[in-house]
RNA sequence: CGGGAGGUAGUUCAGCUCGGUAGAAUACGUGCUUUGGGAGCACGGGGUCGCAGGUUCGAAUCCUGUCCUCCCGACCA
C-alpha cells in the first residue's frame, strides 16, 4: 500500500480521488465543480485525443469549431434536447462589470449591461452548430457534412466527482448530416464502433456495444448507441454514446435539401462524444493500492529510467547506456523519461513512479552495470527481472506490448465474470445488491417497470446489447413476456 | 435541494471546550553526510487563522451574518 491513498477495500471512491490527485493528474479548483487538469494528466488526454483524432480523420470526418455561446432562441429550437439540458445550464445575462460605488475596490455587474437576448454557455453544440449546417447545406450534393469539434462544454451538474463528473469538461462531439436515414444510421453505428476499438485497443479497456433504453436515451435522439465498460467496484460506467438524431434537428432548424429529383427533403443527422470522462475510466478499470495504473499507448511516458550512480566515471556510463535505450525507443515512438535528479534518492522515485501509473520502470546502476545488467520491472503485475544490456531495448519494446494487451485481458475476465444473469427478482436483487456487477435480465421493454426497478434497487438498463440472442421470457419485475435479456447495474 | 464535515504555513492538520506571544508534521532553501524501495543531522524562510460585523482591555478561539469547498443522498444526455 502507497503513502497516502486510501485503499480501494476501505474506501472505493477515497482511493478514486487519492490517485487523481496525489499521482499528479488533476486537482479541484476554487470554482464550484470546475477542476484543474494539470500536466500529466493533460498528457494523458493529449494522447488519447490524438489517438482519436486520427480515427475521425481515417473515417472521413474533419474538424471545426464553433462559438461556445448559444443565443436563448437557438439553443430552443429542439424543445426534446433543450428539456434534457435545461436545468444544468449556465446562462450569460450580462457583457459588463464596474466599479462597486459602495465597496471600493471591488467589482459589480453593470446593470446597463444587460443582454437583450441571453447566451446559454453550451452544454452541446447540436443547435448552434445546426443553425450553421441550415445556411451550408442546399443541394444532396452538399451532403454528406461530417464534422468534429474538440471542445469544453458545461452542465451544472448537482454533485461532481474528478474527472467523471465536473461542470466543465472536455470533449469532441462529431456533427455529421445525411441525405438518407440508412446513411445516418451507418454513420452512428460506425463511430460507435470506432469508439469501442479506441476504448479495447488504447485504453485496454473492454466495453459492451449497446442501445439505450428510451429513458436513458440522449434528448433529441431517436437512438442512443453506446460503450458501456466496468470498473472494479462492480459499477459500469458510460464511456461514449453515438446518437441517431433523425430528422429532429432538420426539422428544428429547417434544414432542407434538394435531391436528385428536385424534391426538397429533410437532412439526417447524428452526433456522437466521448470526454474527460475516460480518464475516470481508465484509472478505475486498471489502477492498484499502489496507485494509477497507466496501458502503454496512453501513458505520457511508457518508460522511466532511474539511474543510480555513486562515481562519476560511474554516472557517465550508465547515462550513456540510459541514453541509448531512449533514442532506440524513441525512433519507435515511445517517449522514455530519464530522471536523473539528485535530489531525491531511488527509493523515492521508484514509490513515486508506481503512483504515478508508469508502465515501465528500468533501473540502470553501477553494481549491476558491473555484470552488464539492469533491472526492468513492470507496473501492471509488480514483478522485477534482471535483463542483459545487450538486447534491451528489444526487449522493452515488446514488454510494452505485453502490458498494453495483459491489463486488457484482465479487465476482459473480470469483466466477463461479473456480468451474471438473474431470472427471477429474487435472483435479481440480490445479485445487484451482493455481487455488482451487470446484471443480464429480461425486461418487458416499458418505461415504467425501468423506472420501478431503479426505484427498488438503484440499477438501470446500461444497454440491450447489440449482438443480443434473441431469447423468449418473462419480465423478472412484471412477469410480462420479454424476447430478450437486457444489462443491468449500478452505474457512474 | 436535503443531510454531514470542513475553511489556520505550499500541503495535511493540531490549537477553539475554558479568550492572553501562531504551532506540528511534511514540503521548501542552505550546508554536511548519504544514495539499489519514500535518507539523517544542523540551521533557515514562510501566516491579513475564508470574509464582514459584533462582544471584550484583548478574538484563530465567543456571538451574528455571509461566501466557498468536500463527502453522502436526490439529480445526472
Amino acid at each position: 500500500m502507497s503513502k497516502g491513498i486510501t485503499p480501494r477495500a476501505e474506501n472505493y471512491s477515497n482511493w478514486y480521488n487519492d490517485i487523481v490527485i496525489k499521482a499528479g493528474l488533476a486537482d479541484h479548483s476554487d470554482v464550484r465543480g470546475c477542476m484543474i487538469i494539470k500536466p500529466y494528466g493533460y498528457a494523458i488526454w493529449e494522447n488519447m485525443r490524438d489517438a482519436l483524432d486520427k480515427m475521425f480523420k481515417e473515417t472521413g470526418h474533419m474538424n471545426a469549431y464553433f462559438p461556445i455561446f448559444v443565443p436563448k432562441s437557438l439553443f430552443e429550437a429542439e424543445e426534446k434536447n433543450a428539456e434534457g439540458f435545461a436545468k444544468e445550464c449556465a446562462v450569460v445575462t450580462h457583457y459588463r462589470l464596474k466599479n462597486d460605488p459602495n465597496n471600493e475596490g471591488k467589482l459589480i455587474v453593470d446593470p446597463a449591461a444587460k443582454l437583450e437576448e441571453e447566451l446559454v454557455v453550451r452544454p452541446t453544440s447540436e443547435a448552434i452548430i445546426w443553425n450553421s449546417y441550415k445556411k451550408w447545406i442546399q443541394s444532396y450534393r452538399d451532403l454528406p457534412i461530417l464534422i468534429n469539434q474538440w471542445a469544453n462544454v458545461v452542465r451544472w451538474e448537482m454533485r461532481t466527482r474528478l474527472f467523471l463528473r465536473t461542470a466543465e469538461f472536455l470533449w469532441q462531439e462529431g456533427h455529421t448530416a445525411h441525405a438518407t436515414k440508412e446513411e445516418a444510421i451507418e454513420e452512428t453505428e460506425k463511430m460507435n464502433n470506432v469508439y469501442a476499438t479506441f476504448a479495447e485497443e488504447w485504453m485496454g479497456l473492454p466495453v459492451i456495444q449497446g442501445l439505450k433504453s428510451d429513458s436513458e436515451r440522449f434528448a433529441g435522439a431517436e437512438e442512443t448507441y453506446c460503450i458501456e465498460a466496468l470498473m472494479q467496484d462492480g459499477k459500469a460506467l458510460q464511456a461514449g454514446t453515438s446518437h441517431f438524431l433523425g430528422q429532429n434537428f432538420a426539422k428544428a432548424f429547417d434544414v432542407k435539401y434538394m435531391n436528385s429529383e428536385n424534391k426538397d427533403e429533410y437532412v439526417w443527422a447524428t452526433s456522437w462524444g466521448v470526454s474527460t470522462r475516460l480518464i475516470g475510466a481508465l484509472i478505475m478499470a486498471h489502477s492498484d493500492d499502489k496507485g494509477l495504473v497507466l496501458p502503454p499507448k496512453l501513458a505520457p511516458y511508457p518508460v522511466v529510467i532511474v539511474p543510480i550512480t555513486k562515481t562519476d566515471e560511474g554516472k557517465e556510463k550508465v547515462l550513456a547506456i540510459a541514453k541509448e535505450i531512449q533514442n532506440n525507443l524513441k525512433q519507435k515512438g515511445i517517449q522514455v523519461k530519464i530522471d536523473d535528479a539528485d535530489n531525491v534518492r531511488p527509493g523515492f522515485k521508484f514509490a513515486e513512479y508506481e503512483l504515478k501509473g508508469v508502465p515501465v520502470r528500468v533501473t540502470i546502476g553501477e553494481r549491476d552495470l558491473a555484470n552488464n545488467l539492469i533491472e526492468v520491472a513492470r507496473r501492471d503485475t509488480n514483478e522485477k527481472e534482471t535483463k542483459e544490456v545487450d538486447g534491451a531495448s528489444e526487449y522493452l519494446i515488446s514488454l510494452l506490448d505485453d502490458i498494453q494487451k495483459n491489463i486488457f485481458d484482465r479487465a476482459k475476465t473480470f469483466r466477463d465474470t461479473n456480468i451474471r444473469e438473474a431470472n427471477t427478482w429474487e435472483e435479481f436483487e440480490n445479485l445487484i445488491e451482493k455481487e455488482g456487477g451487470f446484471v443480464s435480465a429480461h425486461w418487458d421493454g416499458t418505461a415504467e417497470t425501468e423506472d420501478e426497478i431503479k426505484a427498488k434497487t438503484k440499477a438501470t438498463i446500461r444497454c440491450i446489447p447489440l449482438d443480443n440472442k434473441q431469447e423468449e421470457g418473462t419480465c423478472i419485475l412484471s412477469g410480462k413476456p420479454s424476447k430478450e435479456r437486457v444489462l443491468f447495474a449500478k452505474a457512474y
